[in-house]
DNA sequence: AGCACGCCGACT
DNA sequence: GTCGGCGTGCTC
C-alpha cells in the first residue's frame, strides 16, 4: 500500500466518471477498493465509492481535494461485485457511481439532505413584507420547524434560488444532514422475569392491570413487543415502569423486523430423483469439481421438479465450502420457491427482497458478507450478493422480464449471471418451462446445455388445452359485440364447480373496463398526460391511468361534446368478477391483481381463500400464473389471449405463448387431469397453437426463424434509444438530430426510427425513438458512443436502453 | 440594482 | 449526472 497517495472515487448522481482525490497522510494505509469515503466535490461533501488506488495521477496534484474521512473499515463487496458493477456501467452506459449505488444496499450512498429552519430574524419577519409563496413556506417552518429543502421547494411555488436568497439574507437557516448510513430500526420488547409466576402474581399485590400484563405474558412465549403489549393489555407505559423496576419483566431493545415475506410454511420434502434430475445433478457436480463454467438450461413443465434439482445442487455447492445464489423474478409472487430453500437450509438462508427495511437488509447484507448467509435468495438484485465464494447460480424463471430492470442501470440479471458465471468458473441454472428465445439461442448455438424434465411429479398429465374461436361465437344480448364466456367456457366452468374442483381464470386487464367512450362524439376518455385511456374502476369508482396513477370522478356526460350516453368498453378483472356472479350466483370469487395485492395483506388474504378452498373461482392478470400451486384447481380459462399478442412490439408472441404456458400449469396439479380453455379472435397465431399443443421446442424454433428474418433479438443485437422531452418538437428533433449523426450507416447497422414511442407521451412526457439493431454488438457499441458525444438540447433526456426487454 | 431564467461546461 | 457561473432581460 506503500505510496498509494491518490484514490479514484465513483458518486452518485454527479460525475459520470470517478474523481481523483488526494489520500492524506493519515488515512494512508486504511485505503482499499470498495470502501466508502466522504470527499468535498464543488460547495458539499459526498459519499462515495473507491474504485482504484493510484501512486501517480494525470492531473496537478495542486487541484486535487482531500479525502476527507474512510467510511468502512472493510470493502464492502468481493471483488466479483466490483468488476460486475464496472461491467454493467459500460455495457448498459450508466455511470459507476449510479450503478454501483443500485449494486449496494440502499441508503448506503445516499446524498446528504438539506433541512431548513427558520433563523431568528426570519422568526420575527412581519408576514406582511413576504411574497405569497414566501408566506406559505414561513407558515410551514413555523409549524414543522425544520423540512428538507427539497420537499419544501416541491411544495411551495417557489423559484429554484429562493430559498439560498432567503438564507443571504439571514432569515433561513440551511444544515446539511448525512444520510449515508442505513440505520437499524429498534423497537422496546418485553420477556418476562425469570421466575415462579405464582410468586411474581402475588408480588403484584393489588394492582390489577400489572397483574393482567403479567398473566397475558406468560400465556406467550419469549420476547413480546412492546408496542403489542400494550395494544393487546391497554395497559399504560407506567404499569410496565412499575413491573419493571421490581424485577418481574426485563425491557430490551431489539431490531425492528419488517413485514416477513410470505412464505407457505412449507415442510422439507425431500424426493428421490429421477434419472433425468440426477443428470442435470451429476452435470453440476462435475462442473463444481473441475472449477469450470457450465451453462445449462433446465426445461421442465411445471410439477416436474426443477426447485429439488437446484437444492441438491446447492447442497453439493454448501459442502464444498462455498455459496449460492437463487435469483427469482418477484419474491412477493414465488412463496413456494422461497419456502422450499428455506426448508431446506434454514440459518444459512438469506433473503433479500423489497419488502424488508433498509435496516434489515443491511443485515442480511452483512450476514452475506460474514459468511454466514450462504444461500442467497432473492430477485434480480440478489446477483450482487457479496458471498466470498460463489459456488452456482441459479436463475428461476429465467425468461420472465422481471430480470431486467427498467431504469439506470437497464440491466438484465439472467444475462449478467451468465456473465458472472464465466468470469467465476462456476455453473448457472437457468429454469424455465418456457425458455427465453435467448436461452434457447444460446442452445441453438452451442454455448448452453439444454436439460428437460420430462416426467411431471406424481405421473400427473399435462392438461388438455381446448381453442375458443371467438370469430364464430355469437354475440350475447346485452354485451356490446361478445360475450366474455363463451358456451364452451360456460359449460367447461359449470362442470368444474358440480365435480366440486377450482377455477382459475386470467383476465389481463385490471379494473372494470379498458375505456370509457362517448357514444354521441366517439371520443375515449384520455389521461391528460399520457397518451392512453383511462380505465374504468368501479369498486373504487373512478377514472383511473395505470401508467401515471393519475385519478378522476367518472363522469357523468362527455366532457368534450356534453352527450350522455357513456359506455365502459370492453372488461377487466372487476367486470369479471361481477359477470361470473351474475352467471354463477352463490359462488364465492377471489380477484387477485395489483389492486387487491396493494390492500395490506390482500394477496395472502386471496390465495390463502382459495388455497383454503373459501373461493371456488380466482380471476386474476398475469399473477394468477405465477408459481403456486392449488392442487384442486383443474379448470383454467383465458378469457382473451389476443391482448399481449396485439402489443406492438416484437416480443408479443413470445410472452403471450409464455403467459398461456404458465397459466395453463396451473391446472391439473393434483390427481384430477387439468383442463385449459383458451378464447382467441386468432386461433392460428403460432404462439397460441404452440402453447395449446404444448409444443416448446417447435414454438421457439418458428420464432427464432422469426426473429432472423426481421432483424429482432436474440439473433441480431438491439439498442434502443428513447428521447423524452416536455414539448413534441423537443423529443422528435433530438430523435433526428440522433439519427442524421448516425448516417450514412455502416451496413451492418440497422436503424428504424426515428419513430414516436408506441406509447408517444408518458408522464407528461412526449417520447421519441430509434432502434438500432446489427448481427454483433460492435456496429452498436459504435453508434451509441456517437449518440452519446452528441449534445442534447435542452429539456430532452436521452434513455439508452440495451438489450431492451420491451421497445413500449 | 437585484433577481429569474436559460445555457453550457466543469466537477477531481 | 448535476451544479453553478455567466449572460440576458425583466421588474421593484
Amino acid at each position: 500500500m506503500a505510496g498509494m497517495r491518490f484514490v479514484e472515487v465513483a458518486i452518485p448522481r454527479s460525475s459520470p466518471q470517478p474523481l481523483s482525490y488526494l489520500l492524506p497522510r493519515e488515512l494512508e494505509g486504511a485505503e482499499a477498493l470498495g470502501l466508502r469515503v466522504r470527499v468535498p466535490l464543488r460547495k458539499g461533501v459526498h459519499t462515495g465509492v473507491i474504485t482504484a488506488l493510484r501512486d501517480s495521477c494525470n492531473l496537478d496534484p495542486g487541484v486535487l481535494r482531500k479525502v476527507q474521512e474512510i467510511l468502512d473499515s472493510e470493502p464492502l463487496f468481493p471483488p466479483h461485485v466490483f468488476e460486475l458493477a464496472e461491467f454493467i456501467s459500460k455495457y448498459y452506459r450508466c455511470p459507476l457511481g449510479t450503478t454501483l449505488a443500485a449494486v449496494l444496499p440502499a441508503g448506503l450512498l445516499r446524498s446528504d439532505a438539506e433541512i431548513v429552519e427558520l433563523s431568528p430574524k426570519g422568526a420575527a419577519v412581519d408576514p406582511a413584507l413576504l411574497s405569497a409563496a414566501e408566506a406559505g413556506l414561513f407558515r410551514e417552518l413555523r409549524r414543522r420547524k425544520k423540512a428538507p429543502l427539497a420537499s419544501l421547494r416541491a411544495r411551495h411555488k417557489l423559484s429554484p434560488t429562493a430559498i439560498e436568497k432567503l438564507e443571504r439574507q439571514g432569515m433561513l437557516r440551511i444544515g446539511r444532514v448525512r444520510r449515508d448510513r442505513v440505520r437499524q430500526r429498534e423497537v422496546g420488547a418485553i420477556e418476562l422475569a425469570p421466575g415462579n409466576l405464582e410468586d411474581m402474581l402475588a408480588d403484584c399485590g393489588r394492582a390489577p392491570k400489572q397483574r393482567e400484563v403479567l398473566e397475558w405474558l406468560s400465556r406467550r412465549e419469549g420476547a413480546v413487543l412492546e408496542s403489542e403489549v400494550k395494544a393487546e393489555t391497554g395497559c399504560s407505559p407506567g404499569v410496565l415502569n412499575a413491573l419493571d423496576t421490581r424485577g418481574l419483566i426485563r425491557r430490551f431493545r431489539q431490531a425492528a423486523q419488517g413485514r416477513p415475506i410470505w412464505s407457505l410454511g412449507t415442510k422439507d420434502e425431500r424426493h428421490a430423483l429421477s434419472s433425468e434430475q440426477q443428470a442435470v445433478l451429476d452435470l453440476v457436480v462435475e462442473a463444481l469439481d473441475a472449477g469450470l463454467f457450465e451453462p445449462i438450461l433446465l426445461e421442465g413443465i411445471t410439477g416436474s421438479g426443477k426447485t429439488e434439482v437446484y437444492l441438491r445442487c446447492l447442497e453439493e455447492v454448501l459442502g464444498r465450502g462455498k455459496g449460492g445464489m437463487v435469483l427469482v423474478p418477484e419474491i412477493g409472487l414465488t412463496p413456494a420457491t422461497v419456502g422450499a430453500v428455506e426448508a431446506r437450509f434454514g440459518g444459512l438462508v438469506a433473503l433479500l427482497h423489497s419488502a424488508q427495511s433498509e435496516g434489515e437488509r443491511w443485515a442480511e447484507y452483512q450476514r452475506i458478507r460474514e459468511g454466514e448467509g450462504r444461500v442467497v435468495v432473492g430477485p434480480r438484485s440478489a446477483l450482487f450478493a457479496p458471498l466470498k465464494k460463489p459456488g452456482i447460480i441459479v436463475v428461476d424463471e429465467e425468461q420472465d422480464g422481471a430480470y431486467k430492470q427498467q431504469e439506470t442501470p437497464r440491466y438484465n440479471a439472467r444475462d449478467l449471471a451468465l456473465l458472472l458465471g464465466r468470469s467465476l468458473q462456476i455453473p448457472v441454472l437457468l429454469c424455465s418451462a418456457t425458455p427465453s428465445t435467448e436461452v434457447a439461442h444460446l442452445v441453438e448455438r452451442g454455448m448452453a446445455r439444454r436439460m428437460r424434465l420430462t416426467r411431471r411429479h406424481g405421473g400427473s398429465r399435462l392438461p388438455s388445452v381446448e381453442l375458443v374461436d371467438l370469430r364464430g361465437e355469437p354475440p350475447e344480448p346485452g354485451e356490446q359485440g361478445r360475450s366474455l364466456f363463451s358456451r364452451p367456457m360456460k359449460e367447461a366452468v359449470l362442470h368444474t364447480l358440480e365435480q366440486e374442483r377450482q377455477i382459475i381464470l386470467l383476465m389481463q386487464r385490471r379494473g372494470w373496463a379498458p375505456t370509457l367512450l362517448c357514444r354521441e362524439c366517439g371520443q375515449k376518455m384520455e389521461c391528460p398526460s399520457c397518451s392512453v385511456s383511462l380505465v374504468v374502476h368501479r369498486r373504487d369508482p373512478e377514472l383511473r391511468c395505470h401508467y401515471c396513477g393519475h385519478r378522476a370522478p367518472i363522469p357523468t356526460s362527455c366532457p368534450s361534446c356534453g352527450g350522455s350516453l357513456l359506455d365502459s368498453i370492453g372488461a377487466g378483472t372487476e367486470k369479471v368478477s361481477h359477470l361470473l356472479e351474475r352467471h354463477f350466483p352463490g359462488v364465492p370469487a377471489g380477484v387477485l391483481d395489483r389492486d387487491t395485492v396493494r390492500r395490506r395483506g390482500g394477496l395472502e388474504k386471496t390465495l390463502g381463500a382459495f388455497s383454503r378452498g373459501e373461493t371456488k373461482i380466482l380471476v386474476g392478470t398475469q399473477m394468477v400464473a405465477k408459481g403456486h400451486h392449488f392442487p384442486r384447481v383443474t379448470l383454467t380459462g383465458v378469457i382473451s389471449a389476443d391482448a399481449l399478442l396485439n402489443l406492438p412490439d416484437f416480443r408479443a408472441g413470445e410472452r403471450t405463448f409464455q403467459l398461456l404456458t404458465q397459466v395453463a400449469g396451473r391446472s391439473g396439479r393434483g390427481e384430477s387431469p387439468g383442463r385449459v380453455i383458451i378464447q382467441t379472435y386468432y386461433p392460428d397465431h403460432p404462439a397460441i397453437l404452440h402453447a395449446a399443443g404444448h409444443d416448446v421446442g417447435a414454438f421457439l424454433e418458428e420464432e427464432l426463424r422469426f426473429r432472423r428474418a426481421f432483424q429482432y433479438p436474440p439473433v441480431y443485437k438491439m439498442a434502443l434509444v428513447r428521447f423524452e422531452s416536455l414539448s413534441i418538437d423537443g423529443a422528435r428533433k433530438a430523435a433526428e438530430a440522433a439519427a442524421a449523426r448516425l448516417r450514412p450507416a455502416p451496413a451492418a447497422l440497422r436503424l428504424r426510427g426515428p419513430s414516436p414511442a408506441p406509447m408517444e407521451r408518458l408522464r407528461e412526457r412526449w417520447r421519441w425513438q430509434l432502434l438500432l439493431s446489427a448481427p454483433g454488438r460492435k456496429p452498436i457499441r459504435r453508434a451509441l458512443d456517437l449518440l452519446e458525444s452528441l449534445k442534447l438540447p435542452s429539456g430532452v433526456k436521452r434513455i439508452i436502453d440495451v438489450d431492451p426487454m420491451s421497445t413500449l
